[in-house]
DNA sequence: ATAAATGCAAACCCTTTGCGCTCAT
DNA sequence: ATGAGCGCAAAGGGTTTGCATTTAT
């Protein structure tokens, strides 16, 4: 919607990115986005603002954006990678089975507790990945899938 | 090695399955495993067992397996699946990102906690997956990958 | 002007599947 | 004997890539 120029286009600017249309439009997507979408769903946003671009490019562009640190991708299953703008406060995630939504969540506790096992057993915790399936309180006698 | 029957076996005979050699010996390969390894080595030790086995029945039975509880699927990432025997503890997974090696750990002040995120959003913990990314302790200053 | 980016279609990689044959029960 | 399981090779689904063309700088 932001017809200004995307925050994500911004950070393209500062880091001397030569800007086509088609990036320009995939940053803003990206910016715009408060999900977590896939390439196909990036690359339908896009393409409704302007139907040249090709999936390709999408994909090429989210590798570019990943590879500068623009963009986090995440492996949430089912084989599709999903993005999100790369978050300024580190979160993890929580996924409805049911519905596929994802809500975003930060625990200190656990983030401390993280540190401390990687220690534990003579490492340094450079990353870590937890996110958690769940199913609505009021829906557990429902079928699953 | 054990030339006797293996554990996977055996749940396998006592759920009734039709025990064809191909599948006892990917059910051995698995019970003797104690690493997390991915279709393509399930198949390579298999093969090593008995060249008739195809990479066709490798991945119909890791599929197999998988639905009937008796081995547990991982997706680490970078595109391909890894199995474990299914655990009968829990636990989750450290991941040494200069080796490869996977370190089994379980906390449970952190399993208690994901219970209480889920709970705090209105949903019921149904599962989770945490897995920490590491480096040696004294390898700080080498290069990266 | 020119190096980088794009679109298209082919190629890739991991995984699944249709089919005719084999084998455990 | 008979239905489940197998090997093979082809097909699927997501992603990458070679090449000729377009575009930002």
């Amino acid at each position: 919607m932001t017809q200004t120029v995307s925050h994500i286009e911004e950070i393209c600017a500062s880091k001397g990115m030569k800007m086509t249309e088609q990036r320009r439009i995939i940053a803003r997507v990206l910016s715009d986005a408060h999900d977590h979408p896939d390439v196909e769903e990036v690359h339908r946003r896009s393409a409704a603002e302007d139907s040249r671009i090709s999936i390709a490019t999408v994909y090429r562009t989210m590798r570019l954006f990943e590879e500068a640190g623009i963009v986090k991708r995440h492996e949430f299953g089912h084989g599709r990678s999903r993005y999100e703008e790369t978050p300024t406060t580190h979160h993890d995630h929580l996924i409805d089975m049911r519905s596929g939504k994802v809500t975003e969540f930060r625990n200190d506790v656990i983030e401390r507790l993280q540190h401390e096992i990687a220690e534990a057993h003579g490492y340094k915790l450079v990353g870590h990945r937890m996110e958690l399936f769940v199913v609505p309180l009021d829906s557990e006698n429902e079928t699953e899938r």
